[in-house]
DNA sequence: AGGCTAGTGACAGTCACTGACAATTGACAA
DNA sequence: TTGTCAATTGTCAGTGACTGTCACTAGCCT
């Protein structure tokens, strides 16, 4: 295994200029909003062509998820390596959770996390970005569902459970979110809590008998 | 209630044009492709001017989703007046049968059905599309998930189990729709069959017990 | 050193979309 | 019926995202 065989200049060059570019994309973005930024702003701060800007991203869309990948990438390898005791939905909330404290310094190396924070809002109030943000997260949870599904030794196109379970991971997360953009403490900290609470809320109730028990969070509900 | 009181003929022009574009630009994305469909096109089907393409819809996009924002409040309405002694997921599945069966009307009126069906099948298929659907869906989500919980007495912001079993039910249309998209039969009937038996087989799932069942849909699988 | 090639910049062009203004046309009253 | 008002539409010009092309520069490799 060699993660690091020497870079080589170029490549080095390469990634500088790239992040360089992320870096005034998504402060720009935080700062003026996605829509009024314009692609020749950005470049301009970087000091390159317009025409380089589109060979690093696909669109002006994809400079501001470039983030975004790297933690999502991150995480499903996360899951991946969680210990196969766990239930689905604990190897799920585990992996969020271990998850927020390894990529720190990976996304530091990039951007400030104060700046991934603000983007993530940014995200949560643009509604073209969100659209793009619900399409590949639909895209995470089918891989999950793949690796959940693995996990349990299960067939994902027979057995609709791992997609349904991902599902409603991810309609959980994606509340905690919602909230926590829409609340006023916009520290790493608090979206953390906010979603350990909710899952801890939930899990436990899936784990219980939802037929009884009328209190947990069950959509058996009348 | 006067639902009709003569339109005149201001009124009836417009709708007229607008209809024509629509139809002219579901034509045009699901025979030649969506990207590859300029507005140009489609005004020229029409023989009016681009600036009045703009005037009825916020964007290419938009015109793509005029008939599903038809089959979509028609949908919300129809699970408005589901009787009250259906639980929330029956009243949801029952509403989803009842607008296949209504709702054709309303469309044809405006394009053939197989058209609509044919447009189904290209969001799904078209990433910027899909995007914007899944994010019209989530706030169809929200939308839905208030009137259940009216209908259940519930608070949506205090009790958290409208959204999931919303956001569940959701989900399996999703599916269902993925999968009819990818079959081989694109009739009317097809979908119905799709929809109808996913539901069947999450919903009485849900009823049962899902601590000791572990044959039916239940996600706290291990 | 010198050839090879990846990465870049400059330029021109397409397409979605918008603002401004003028021309047209249905609505309605005198 | 006719004249006025207001809604609809067309024309024109402009912005901004994105792409193809081609020449050029600069690491890389022998």
């Amino acid at each position: 295994m060699d993660t690091a065989p020497r870079p080589g200049l170029r490549e080095r060059k390469k990634r500088r200029t790239r992040d360089a570019l992320v870096r005034a994309a998504l402060e720009l973005f935080t700062s003026q909003g996605y829509e009024r930024t314009t692609v020749d702003e950005i470049v301009e701060a970087v000091d390159v062509s317009q025409r380089t800007f589109f060979r690093y991203f696909a669109g002006k869309e994809d400079a501001a998820f470039a983030v975004q990948r790297m933690s999502e990438s991150h995480f499903v390898e996360a899951v991946r390596q969680r210990p196969a005791h766990e239930t689905p939905l604990e190897a799920l909330r585990n992996a969020v959770m271990a998850n927020w404290d390894t990529i720190g310094e990976a996304i530091e190396a990039v951007v400030p996390i104060e700046l991934h924070m603000r983007t993530f809002q940014l995200i949560e109030s643009t509604p073209v970005l969100l659209a793009a943000h619900l399409c590949r997260q639909e895209g995470l949870e089918e891989e999950i569902a793949r690796v959940i599904a693995e996990r349990e030794g299960l067939d994902v196109d027979a057995d609709p459970r791992p997609r349904v379970a991902v599902a409603l991971f991810g309609g959980v997360m994606r509340l905690a979110g919602r909230l926590w953009g829409a609340g006023d403490d916009f520290s790493v900290a608090a979206l953390r809590e906010l979603t350990a609470s909710h899952l801890d809320q939930v899990i436990p109730a899936l784990a219980r008998d939802w037929r009884t028990d009328r209190s947990g969070g069950v959509p058996d509900t009348r």
